[in-house]
DNA sequence: ACGCTATGTTACTGACCGGTACGCTTGCGG
DNA sequence: CCGCAAGCGTACCGGTCAGTAACATAGCGT
């Protein structure tokens, strides 16, 4: 019970690995509390108590805990973009379309009871420091999201791409915003149609 | 320097109060530091020594932090809501140009560097238990708001308000997310353009 | 003139915060 | 078989958190 409690560096370094590494677990239990309560609202106590280890071992993966939460946003942001890159590339014929199935993704995802919206978002509202590492990176990665919907409008023929990937960020945002405060049957559910009114005004002339 | 140090319940009680009371000072200090930093960031010690009070002198006007974060959210809320209910009356003949002089107003405090967007969904953002005082008020808030905005789409004369009032909404969430994202220049600029086009979808057939 | 009450102040509490010094086990390389 | 570094845990630190007990003072009604 109390026994072999040092596991396997040689397993990892083999690529083994079974039972999971220190930091990863870190990770796992830093993204599912960080997103679910916030940042702020969680202590490195209740992360390393959930991930099953000990504070040093957080400390010694991770220089602070400011730094843990900026390497959480960068993950959780770099997948994010790299679904939205997918679901765009599923068929380049038809950019309106995938942009479309990206939304419906989004809507149920926010249709469900306990959503909580974007959490690179929600790391800026409470960071409002631009210095924060948390907060550099919650910015990084809304940049690099905002040339990809002007990309996308682009790809749509929108005769101003900035405008109407714009304008859809907007309307993303606000899904990530109303999705968590007003829970089902929030005002979320309009979003398909209005992109699609917002398409349609920055197609035609 | 160090005298009269407790001043004036009289005064104050014949509305006269030269030196404001320790409540009100206590008041406008949450408020300003609440808005600009975020509840969680902020600290009760802060609070009083920005009011020049101290901490007993909250607890006697407050049960609890919680309960004067939500006393900020009512204040700052229901203000809100009587801004936009004098707008919108400004003409009535004219609802459409009311709410764009609405959006005009927002956006121009929006487009100020250090923008922090809407406390009431900030403050949903910290505080995702939806027990939790200050998130009470903050739907409360909200889903008056939203009421209101749908109001106001039927006085537009859309044909689906509720729909057009979510459209909108989803626009001013987005607003308020991506200005405090972005800064300057952000996707918000283009909120009156975008909201142009929405009206417009939903007046016509 | 004087007690009453509303207000202000000093000084404190226990809990929790992020962060760390140090010793122990484990498994590999010589 | 043994030294040794990597990885982990125990126990602790000073600081800050929200909240409070006990006392001081100043104006009001009588």
């Amino acid at each position: 019970m109390t026994k072999s409690k040092a596991p396997l560096r040689a397993a990892n370094a083999r690529k083994i690995g079974v039972p999971k590494r220190a930091a990863e677990r870190i990770r796992e239990s830093a993204r599912d509390l960080f997103y679910r309560q916030g940042i702020r609202a969680v202590g490195v106590d209740e992360i390393v108590t959930h991930a099953g280890v000990t504070k040093p071992s957080l400390y010694r993966s991770f220089p602070s805990k400011n730094e843990l939460a900026a390497d959480y946003l960068r993950l959780m942001g770099e997948e994010g973009l790299a679904r939205f890159d997918a679901t765009m590339a599923a068929d380049p014929a038809d950019p309106r379309g995938c942009f479309q199935n990206w939304l419906a993704d989004l809507l149920e995802k926010a249709n469900k009871p306990d959503y909580r919206g974007c959490g690179t978002t929600n790391a800026a509202v409470e960071y409002p420091d631009r210095k924060h590492p948390a907060r550099k990176v919650s910015a990084n990665i809304k940049t690099r999201f905002r040339a990809k919907l002007r990309d996308a409008a682009a790809a749509m023929g929108a005769r101003e791409p900035d405008k109407l990937g714009d304008a859809l960020l907007l309307l993303l945002e606000g899904v990530y915003a109303s999705g968590q405060l007003f829970g089902v049957d929030g005002p979320a559910r309009v979003v398909i149609e209005a992109a699609d009114a917002l398409i349609d005004r920055y197609l035609k002339v």
